[in-house]
DNA sequence: CCTACCGATCGGTAGG
DNA sequence: CCTACCGATCGGTAGG
């Protein structure tokens, strides 16, 4: 065995974090460009600078990839919205509403292909996978469910189908992602604050409409 | 020659509309529910209960049916939202958006697989294919800017970013897509109701917000 | 981390 | 509308 072989050898057993991140980074990349199923290791092999058998020493499939990806969004998604939110006193529905909304906008603004991957790609996660990521997303419309219960039983918000009012919200987030381009006149602080009073004067009881304010932050 | 094989030639030379619809019908629904990429020919050939080269009869490629699909859906969006629009006085763009959003809504939730396959799938296209079916979208957009500006104009709604407004509507309707059931509590019209009147709430002119309300169709 | 390789599947064609 | 077939590409493995 030359001394050349042994040295990759020793490199496979122990593989680099950077290399590890580099293959992330280039996999959400081409999966939002192209789509999951369009994208072939070869692709990502080639973006990081390896063969396709070596991405094996860091990742144990394709699939696995992805739902690493789709895991982390989710997860650092909710993580956001929970911060927001509990940022505002209980007792003001509607302004957690309005961080939340917003807040949700600018993270889908600032994270496009985070965005992109976690909602189009679930149909090619395995059986066995889906319900983790399922799950995550539970997490955030539930969030978004509770705070507008809050706001309709507080009497600040019209009695609005509390589901499909947080779907809507939640689309126009994900839409936001498809559209917005870090070149545009208005920076997501600015589209977050533009979407998040007009959903809360959406819903707002039509007696406080003409005093209600956006929230000084 | 045995006349078997002389039937099936004729045959081949003779396409049956009937067969050409049901190849659009399976492949639609299958795009919808595997993405394209994941739809293989051998799919839809064996919904439809042929073989694949007997496919080529009625399509030209597997990309001429997406483009056939998409431009479809597209005109056929467009045709309804566009009746929609001239059913209302011009004089009254408050309300001409309340039908736009209801029957966009209305419409995503009656033709899921269409709103699925059309917006997802884009990347799929030729380059020569794509700016055929953007230019619809754009006039799709441009019916939803036009109809809040004069809205705006007209001083009936707060001076919202009219394309910023526009995309968030629109996507609360493909949203709709992606979660209705036709099991569900409420029926399309219902959901388009409701979301026509956020809305419509979300951008009127305070002043306006204590005597507006839903229009009478 | 690489070379060499594999079985499966893909869109599409030839020819009748 | 079918049988027979093809070159390209895919995710992944053996072995060092």
């Amino acid at each position: 065995m030359s001394q050349d072989f042994a040295d990759r050898i020793v490199a496979a057993r122990a593989p680099r974090r950077e290399t590890k991140s580099l293959i992330y980074q280039h996999a959400l990349r081409l999966f939002a460009e192209r789509g999951y199923a369009r994208t072939s290791l070869r692709d990502i092999a080639e973006a990081v600078g390896l063969e396709v058998p070596s991405l094996y020493t860091h990742i144990a499939s394709k699939q696995s990839l992805l739902f690493d990806l789709m895991e982390f969004g989710n997860s650092e998604l909710l993580a956001r919205l929970e911060a927001a939110v509990a940022a505002v006193p209980g007792d003001r529905p509607l302004d957690q509403l309005y961080v939340l909304v917003r807040e949700n906008v600018i993270s889908h603004c600032r994270h496009r292909d985070q965005t992109k991957v976690v909602f189009t790609e679930i149909r090619e996660l395995a059986d066995r996978q889906r319900p983790r990521i399922l799950s995550l997303r539970r997490s955030i419309e539930d969030l978004f469910r509770d705070t507008i219960g809050r706001a309709v039983d507080a009497g600040s918000a019209r009695e609005v189908d509390v589901t499909v009012t947080a779907f809507g919200v939640l689309a126009i987030g994900r839409g936001a992602a498809t559209w917005y381009h870090d070149d545009g006149e208005l920076t997501p602080e600015d589209i977050g604050d533009l979407y998040a009073e007009q959903v809360v004067r959406g819903i707002l009881a039509p007696k406080l409409a003409a005093k209600w304010s956006r929230p000084q932050l």
